[in-house]
DNA sequence: TCAGTATTAGGAATATATAACCATTTGATT
DNA sequence: AATCAAATGGTTATATATTCCTAATACTGA
């Protein structure tokens, strides 16, 4: 099938080519894939925005450091979780890449296992914020169809509103505030208010 | 006025006077008043539990470490946002700190600047927490005074069904369901459907 | 210019919710 | 035994929401 992705990818980063080596089997190993990549900017101009999964990153390359990547990928609005590997202890750098949001920050040698736990746990994280950014984007979408009027009018209801207090609040008949109550409804493709207040939240 | 505290208070956990003396000095500046301890169990058998504030803790001390004193108040639920100060750096240990939720991990000598940037947003964090967590306490509070059978009956209504769905559902009639609905809102102090429908998100 | 959309509004019928009365049954507490 | 809370249900009346029809005005894009 065109398009396929596997379900979930780790791509790990490290311009040591024996570290990439035996990582990538390590994890492969567990049945999950992997892309490897020497540098940061080869990561940044081949990764996938859509694909979910998580990243394994060196802390000290050439060029661009891993934390220097964990700040661009901030500014791109990419928030892939990321496990930090490095060779050398560096609290600063630790500091800096939790604050940020790093899932872990792992001192070489490191236990294989904690590292596959980590990386579960950050690909199940991927994964719990991409359904929730899906959710976020098609009631966007959806409050993107509604008119003005219908935005006012909606901000008001699931305020609480009944649709009599909408109409004195915005100086129009009860009777138009029906028609825009009904087209919200349908164009937010909700059921009742319950569904509608709900969404209101997000 | 009895029981007067102030706004916020700053614990200060270090073995070492002189870190005691100068830190609380430089945080008694800013105006934050600071209560000093000089061990973990100091700290666990004087602090208050209703008091807002942070927790500047270092990590290397005789006896509970500042890293056993973060589990030990896991242990007892009490999330007070804390910044470590240490000595020496240690990777692991700061890792394990921010896993477990630490605000920050300094190492020693640190920028006094940075420091009371992070008792501030620690501060800020731990009134937000305290905010939400009296919120979800009142309405727990609320919820608790509800019988099973209204229990019953709101999960329904907050599910979005009507009256006569929820009769339907619970094969009683609508009239009993009208009953139970308004016990309910008045138990819930909810003044619309789309005030229950939020609080229910929590 | 024509077509479509947005905003406005009325009437009528139906469905649902709310409030104010009522009463019965059951189970627990005093 | 008396009392109270919980759960049940009925009637009546009013308020509100929903859906069906209608249509005027204004603005926008083809």
């Amino acid at each position: 099938m065109a398009g396929t992705q596997p379900k979930t990818l780790v791509y790990l980063v490290d311009d040591d080519f024996s570290v990439r080596d035996s990582l990538s089997l390590l994890i492969e190993s567990t049945g999950q894939a992997v892309r490897c990549f020497e540098s940061a900017d080869d990561f940044l101009n081949n990764f996938d925005p859509d694909q979910a999964g998580c990243l394994i990153l060196d802390v000290r390359m050439p060029n661009m450091t891993g934390l220097e990547l964990q700040e661009e990928l901030a500014r791109r609005d990419y928030a892939i979780p990321i496990i930090f590997i490095s060779g050398h202890a560096d609290v600063p750098d630790s500091s800096k890449a939790f604050r940020a949001g790093a899932v872990d920050y792992m001192e070489k040698p490191f236990d294989s296992e904690v590292l596959l736990k980590r990386m579960q746990e950050a690909i199940q994280k991927d994964l719990d914020t991409r359904v929730k950014l899906a959710e976020k984007r098609k009631l966007k979408k959806r409050l993107s169809t509604l008119t003005p009027r219908e935005r006012e009018v909606y901000i008001l209801i699931v305020k609480g509103l009944s649709n009599k207090e909408v109409a004195k609040q915005l100086n129009i008949s009860n009777r138009t505030i029906d028609v825009h109550r009904s087209k919200i409804m349908e164009k937010m493709e909700a059921e009742d208010l319950s569904e509608l207040t709900v969404m209101a939240m997000h």
